[in-house]
RNA sequence: GGCCCGUUCGUCUAUCGGCUAGGACGCCAGGUUUUCAUCCUGGUAAGAGGGGUUCGAUUCCCCUACGGGCUACCA
């Protein structure tokens, strides 16, 4: 029996969850469903400097808006916790025994200023200092010292523990999306597996905590790709088998210079954060507050950087689930389209009922007393393509609204006033449905029924914009069109 | 600089040696709606460059260019 499909998303809490670490997540959840698995939310918490207030419970509750709720996480546990890696530290630090013991690693004196200085003197040299077996021994560590020294040494002052990089060695590994790749390990460095702090580095909580995690695919950014022989030679290190590794292309900035990043929403004028996140540099702005929908910001995410080749483009999440395959992820970066998003959102709303619509408005909540009926939606659905900005974009539905002065400069003379006056007399008398509604404004128009429309529209709305005339009138009711157009000719 | 990954319409992508290179967004044109939007129909536009391999290369190999990533006691 193949073992349980088990994935993580292992964010670190820096800050809040953008669309690269969003679509991370989305295709190690498709995975985890595809086969049945579970999803699971790690929290890489060993770099205390750069811990973010607040970062944990927004990717929390960005995960949750999005629909990709973790089977296991810090917040609701699970049978392989906890699932904070700074609550985990006495089990790395069993672990890092391990490896000195079996001399796959040993402990480190350097200071960290006389490596800067290596690192300075051989790039003036046009050089990479590289700290592995062809300068170990002429550098502070358990394998250049005698033993009483390193004992001496390990009382009194920090330490690190480094990895011992094989000399000369080919190592090769397997990448589900890219193939067989091979790297020198001379190349490679001694990383830094524990810190002087008593942490882990990502590197060895990592492998040890998906190993002891159980997780059997690692989906995880490209970034990480160049450490991929590391994570391979941990893992032989301990004698464990490692899981299968598939790294995903990073997502570009729309004009395709360097990978998206948080500042690009404030720079191209589009949300790149789910839920909405403030800071010193203030305020940014979110998907959801934007109006888009969470299926929709998902299909999206799902699309850039992988297809099927049957075209297909709306989707929901049960059939990205169903349809979603690890060998059929792109290989290229992907620049961030906004517009494509957009696309997809008006699809997405347009599958929704009005009903819907409403409830996911007030769940918006903006807060400003005005209720969005059921009528409205109906009146404007064909036309909308986000959420959130009804009440100003269609704001002459919730009461009349100024005209537009050069609009009114061209429509409103004597002769599309005597009009609006003989077609207001009519409508006093009888004000049907629609198709009535239009038979009348025929019979009372003098000018033309395009200009009569014109003009009428434009008392009610103040604009020449919105939804079918006579449907509006029937919205607006018989006592707010006369009343608007009373106004005009009052 | 070194190492690794990548490169098909403006953008997201299909093609896994036979191509008149398909779809979607965008854009343009026409139709429907006597307005606008929606919707429908059509159009526009591409395999970075140079070498191989092959009867045949977008597809396989090499080089170059370009893009991206990594090169921390950050993840």
């Amino acid at each position: 029996m193949p073992k349980p499909v088990r994935v993580r998303f292992a964010p670190s809490p820096t800050g809040p969850l953008h669309v690269g670490g969003l679509r991370t997540a989305l295709y190690n959840y498709l995975l985890a469903k595809k086969n049945g698995g579970s999803f699971i939310l790690r929290i890489e918490d060993t770099d205390t400097k750069r811990e973010v207030e607040g970062s944990y419970k927004y990717i929390e509750e960005a995960l949750n808006w999005c629909g990709l709720t973790p089977d296991e996480s810090p917040s609701q546990g699970g049978d392989y916790g906890p699932y904070k890696q700074s609550e985990r530290k006495g089990i790395y630090k069993e672990y890092i025994n391990k490896l000195i013991e079996n001399g796959s690693a040993y402990y480190a004196f350097d200071k960290v200023e006389d490596l800067d200085k290596h690192r300075k003197n051989h790039e003036k040299r046009g050089k990479t200092f590289i700290y592995n077996a062809h300068n170990r021994l002429k550098l502070v560590n358990s394998l250049s010292l005698k033993k009483n020294e390193v004992e001496d040494l390990l009382k009194t002052t920090p330490y690190v523990v480094r990895f011992k990089m094989p000399e000369e060695k080919v190592i090769d590994f397997y990448d589900e999306i890219r193939g067989k790749i091979e790297v020198y390990s001379r190349e490679l460095d001694d990383k830094v597996l524990f810190k002087s702090d008593q942490m882990p580095t990502y590197h060895f909580a990592n492998v040890v905590d998906d190993h002891l995690m159980n997780i059997t695919h690692v989906i995880r950014g490209e970034e990480w790709l160049p450490s991929l022989p590391l994570h391979v030679l941990l893992y032989k290190s301990f004698g464990w088998s490692p899981p299968s590794f598939a790294h995903i292309a990073l997502i570009l900035k729309p004009n395709g210079k360097g990978k998206l990043s948080k500042r690009d929403g404030k720079k191209f004028g589009f949300p790149v954060f789910p839920l909405e996140w403030k800071n010193g540099e203030g305020k940014f702005m979110a998907f959801k507050s934007f109006g888009i929908l969470p299926e929709a910001l998902i299909n999206y995410m799902a699309l850039l950087g992988w297809s099927k080749r049957d075209n297909k483009e709306l989707y929901f999440i049960d059939e990205l689930i169903e349809s979603f395959d690890i060998n059929s992820i792109g290989k290229s970066g992907a620049k961030f389209d906004f517009e494509k998003l957009m696309w997809l959102n008006a699809q997405h709303i347009q599958k929704l009922s009005s009903e819907d619509i409403v409830e996911r408005e007030s769940k918006l909540g903006k807060g400003d007393g005005l209720e969005i009926s059921k009528g409205v939606i109906d009146l404007i659905k064909s036309r909308l393509d986000r959420l959130g900005n009804i009440k100003t974009e269609y704001d002459y539905l919730f009461g009349q609204q100024e005209l537009d002065p050069v609009l009114k400069n061209k429509l409103i003379n004597d002769d599309s006033l005597s009009f609006l006056r003989k077609y207001k007399t009519a409508l006093e008398k009888s004000f049907g449905n629609a198709g009535e509604l239009k038979s009348l404004l025929n019979v009372c128009s003098t000018i033309g029924f395009g200009k009569s429309m014109g003009a009428m529209r434009l008392c009610l709305v103040g604009k020449l914009a919105g939804p079918d005339l006579f449907e509006l009138m029937v919205f607006l009711g018989k006592d707010e069109v006369l009343k608007r157009v009373g106004s005009i000719l009052a």
